[in-house]
DNA sequence: CTGAAAGCGCTAACAA
DNA sequence: TTGTTAGCGCTTTCAG
């Protein structure tokens, strides 16, 4: 068990006090002479000396450290590309800062109270909270309990600020983008209500339905958990109907490609006989053959902005205000204009 | 600003010392009689107590924590599947467990010796590499410095245990997979040499090649980075080849779904004209079309062990054997027999 | 049975 | 200029 130095070693080596070793150490705040420095110095590589962060982090009263807390039913909730994305956004900006990320997990057999104490032990200075609906009791605990929190993708009547993407112009983006081909019976799959996301799009469809006077034939909207296999379900069930649709919209890509995938089988051409439409433009977009028109959320630009959100609360006390962050539709291969004999 | 009641303020509410307030609150070692130890749960409840953790940890001069250190070039080495499954792995272990996760991002300005610093200066009590060449000089320091760790598809000979894929038996069974359905002008797309995969699945490759007696020629051989456009690459060149395989193995998944989109793209039909193999396994591969079929690496597997061994070694001081997780053919829809005029 | 006190490794206020 | 000391919040030994 190799036992790492300590100021005191370097303080007895040189018969010095530990403070002076730590003002030398950490050059400042009080000045210490250069000759006297650069033996501290000389000493501490010698030892192998590092500063343990636990104890400055005691110190400090501060963790250093920003939380990830992912979505909360989801047993691989760290397969999920938004996660994914999430996090690739946040260590984006923590690597030019002095700030760690800690990634929790949610015990399973373990309640909840323990878990938000686990949030709030004072291992983190923040935490970014995956959008689910689920999550809200947790952030409203470690809210009152004065734990800076931004959720990503949330309702934005959350406890906090809530960082979103603009679902609704989306929504409309893609709908306009379909009905400019001349599509008008156009096909839903909807995300589960107890997602803000699925929420959030399923009601903008129905809106722009309306507004774009598109068929509203009730078989052709049906509702998935955002995986894959649901979109072959609801592909499978719109080959029944004798009136097929001649576009589909999916709340998610998964469920996207899972239609495509669907279609492919029955021998159905993309974007010939079906115009797909997805929303997240997840980097899964690329590999589906033809690639997927789909609506791009920024998620890892937003979990960036988030982080460094998060940290100039932390480090000035302002809370930030809430943001929209805009989507946009990127046109790639599995839509265009209706097939007409 | 909110602060934090610390047993301190419990015991100076009920005129007792910190030293009951603390075996209270733990149950032990030292007893306590009932009465005492119910009213100060009462009043840690009316503080809001919790425990500090950063001074527990402090005191137990452990860090309860393990960390991920991602592959090291790469800037959005978080995206990669095999960094998703190794956390995933890693974090459906630890939320049983007190451990909590720290997740690495390599500093990009800052110095090596900098971020060796940061992961030696107590913050966790093991590391998990990611399999990466480039970050062998890394471990071997954190190693000298007495840090537990575990490589994830690492070279055997690196300093302290690996875990790693069969790739060598992936690559055998692949090939065999292949011939069986007769093919024996194979294609193969190899990973690049700085990686431990790369390597030894192209070394494996060449050894096979010979065994199975394959077409031998040069043209049918690339090496690619582990990304998805340099399979289109190739495939463009396969296509240029008056004399084209009937079978492409890549080194992995990305890989393998760029030769399909380039193969889509030029109306060559998977697994009629072609049949492609890839490796790796990951979850794109079930988003193409058609399903790839491919040679599956157990990471979540690995790293779930890895970080029940690391666990093991910091509370055991027993070090883990290097260890070699089976890979498996998974047979799906992109291979077939060769088509024949 | 329980309080006082030492100490984890560090920072920084206080003395000298 | 520099040493002594008091914490940070906790655990645990040492006295009583």
């Amino acid at each position: 068990m190799i036992v790492p130095a300590t100021i005191k070693d370097i303080a007895k080596r040189l018969n010095i006090s530990i403070s002076t070793v730590s003002y030398a150490l950490n050059n400042g705040p009080r000045p210490v002479p250069e000759h006297v420095r650069e033996r501290v110095l000389e000493v501490a590589k010698e030892l192998d000396y590092r500063p343990n962060r636990i104890a400055r982090l005691l110190n400090a009263r501060r963790a250093f450290s920003i939380g990830i807390v992912p979505a909360k039913p989801d047993k691989d909730a760290f397969l999920s590309p938004h996660f994914q994305q999430l996090l690739n956004g946040v260590m984006n900006v923590l690597e030019d800062t002095k700030y760690a990320a800690s990634v929790f997990a949610h015990h399973s057999a373990v309640n909840e109270s323990e878990f938000i104490d686990s949030l709030t032990d004072g291992r983190v200075d923040a935490l970014i909270f995956s959008g689910d609906i689920a999550l809200e009791p947790i952030r409203e605990a470690v809210t009152r309990r004065g734990l800076p929190s931004i959720a990503l993708g949330a309702d934005l009547s959350a406890a906090g600020p809530v960082f979103n993407a603009d679902n609704n112009c989306g929504v409309r983006r893609a709908i306009e983008h379909l009905t400019e081909f001349g599509h008008r019976r156009i096909a839903y799959l909807g995300g589960p209500e107890e997602t803000v996301d699925g929420r959030d799009r399923n009601k903008a469809f129905h809106t722009f339905r309306e507004e774009f006077g598109l068929d509203t034939d009730p078989a052709l909207v049906g509702i998935g958990r955002f995986i894959g296999p649901d979109g072959e379900r609801f592909a499978e069930q719109l080959l029944q109907l004798k009136d097929r649709p001649t576009a589909i919209f999916c709340a998610n890509d998964e469920m996207a490609i899972g239609v495509c995938k669907s279609a492919y089988r029955a021998g159905i051409s993309i974007p010939r006989d079906w115009s797909v439409v997805g929303f997240d433009d997840y980097s899964h977009s690329w590999a589906v053959t033809p690639s997927l028109t789909t609506v791009h959320q920024p998620v890892a630009e937003m979990a960036a902005e988030a982080t460094r959100a998060l940290i100039h609360w932390v480090e000035n006390d302002v809370t930030p205000e809430s943001r929209i962050f805009p989507t946009s539709l990127v046109v790639r291969e599995s839509s265009g204009p209706p097939f007409t004999t």
